[in-house]
DNA sequence: GCCTTTTGTGTCAAAATTACACAAACTATT
DNA sequence: AATAGTTTGTGTAATTTTGACACAAAAGGC
């Protein structure tokens, strides 16, 4: 007879991107025990007959009330004794949202929701510091093999933030010049016709939009491959 | 109130590889309802106090007695009415077994293990046919950017045989002197002194051995990115 | 108008990828 | 033992991609 006691729960790893600054995550602060007062990822238990998806969407929505634009499953943390109480398992998610996101109103749960820079993160309870980790890899990986840098930025926006998106995330300098060749090699920004001007002087930068519609069709043109990326072929 | 009915389950898609021919999953028969006589992946409830991953080698183990040489994670399925008794959330993890593995011994739980070229699949039961979907994609992305070929095929192996498994894989043919080329320049495989003579005529192919030592180090080196792989920058 | 700041863009060198063919080692056959 | 057939070992040139780098254009402040 299988497990009468153990515990279901999500939990989400919530990043947001605020154009010129650096990378935050959404926290909690937990109003109650274990963990009383510290900050967590916001969270909770799968409730019956309810999709673990919704589940997470629910939770986000009571807890932070952000608006998420993209949401993937991450990981499931299993340790018997990740939670002093009893054994809980979550199945750990990471959403990205917009920078209008920002303005987050705490709710019922939580006495406190806040953003947090993933340079300067506080003390995290359970093993959240880890669920974290393990996102924010996955989201350093990801950036760089699928477009979901977008999902972290206004629907128009200019190079320079996209660029800047990934100098904070990756954590390193990049070309200008090479970069923009780059991605738009790619063919799934679409070039408008609007400017932003600059906050100060300096020239007025183009407004560029990501087309889904034009990333499923390359996507599906091209496979790419990373290391072992030879084309196909036919010995003679 | 958190649930009190959510069942824990694991379940594992084990992926297997005899030289020359396709790659195979390992399935069981199963004994009881529901499905009943139908096949599945080897799995079952994760019990109390116990890792999910001791879980899942217990499973293997008590189903099918195979020798796992490598296991990762694969993703948590939890569709409210994916089990129609009940609900029960499983956390899918993905195997891979070297050759030797191929004689399976059905054991305790499964009336029958038997393997399955992943060309031609039974049904499956529950929604498992997902699961291997999920995980067969998950081995043909890994393989192009981590050297995780290596742990379905025997400690030495020839050139030959290591591009058989990526054209079964990858579904493709692949140019043999580019390819070995490619994967010496990693640095990551140990060329030995023996031979091993092709069955009936041919020159007898060089064997070679992957080393996993020179591989952590290779991968501290050099970390690389996919689409926008360009080097740091400092602009003048 | 002139200086400063910011964005837009092209070219050349270097590196990686791709296409491609012939020699060497073994077996089987005669 | 010579020959034909099969399989593995290996190099080079063409192409493509990446990386380094500098100057022109558009705006604001003075």
């Amino acid at each position: 007879m299988p497990q009468p006691h153990i515990l279901l729960a999500v939990d989400a790893v919530v990043l947001g991107y605020n154009p010129g600054r650096e990378c935050s995550v959404l926290l909690i602060r937990r109003k109650y025990p274990p963990f009383q007062g510290q900050w967590a990822l916001p969270g909770g238990f799968v409730e019956e007959g309810e999709s673990i998806e919704v589940a997470v969407e629910r939770e986000l929505a009571e807890e932070t009330g952000v608006h998420i634009h993209y949401l993937e499953q991450l990981f499931t943390f299993g340790n018997p004794d990740r939670d002093p109480r009893r054994r809980v398992v979550s199945i750990a998610y990471f959403a990205l949202v917009k920078p209008s996101a920002f303005q987050v109103q705490a709710a019922s749960d939580a006495s406190e929701a806040a953003w947090f820079s993933i340079k300067h993160l506080p003390p995290l309870a359970f093993d959240h510091a880890d669920i974290l980790d393990k996102g924010l890899e996955r989201v350093r990986n990801k950036i760089t093999y699928e477009p979901i840098g977008f999902e972290l930025l206004e629907e128009k926006f200019t190079f320079v933030e996209l660029q800047h998106l990934y100098e904070t995330l990756l954590d390193r300098k990049i070309d200008r010049r090479n970069f923009q060749k780059k991605l738009l090699s790619l063919g799934i920004l679409e070039e408008l016709e609007e400017h932003r001007k600059h906050q100060g002087s300096g020239r007025p930068a183009k407004l560029y939009r990501f087309n889904p519609e034009q990333y499923a069709r390359e996507k599906e043109k091209v496979i790419m491959y990373e290391i072992w990326n030879m084309k196909d072929k036919e010995e003679q």
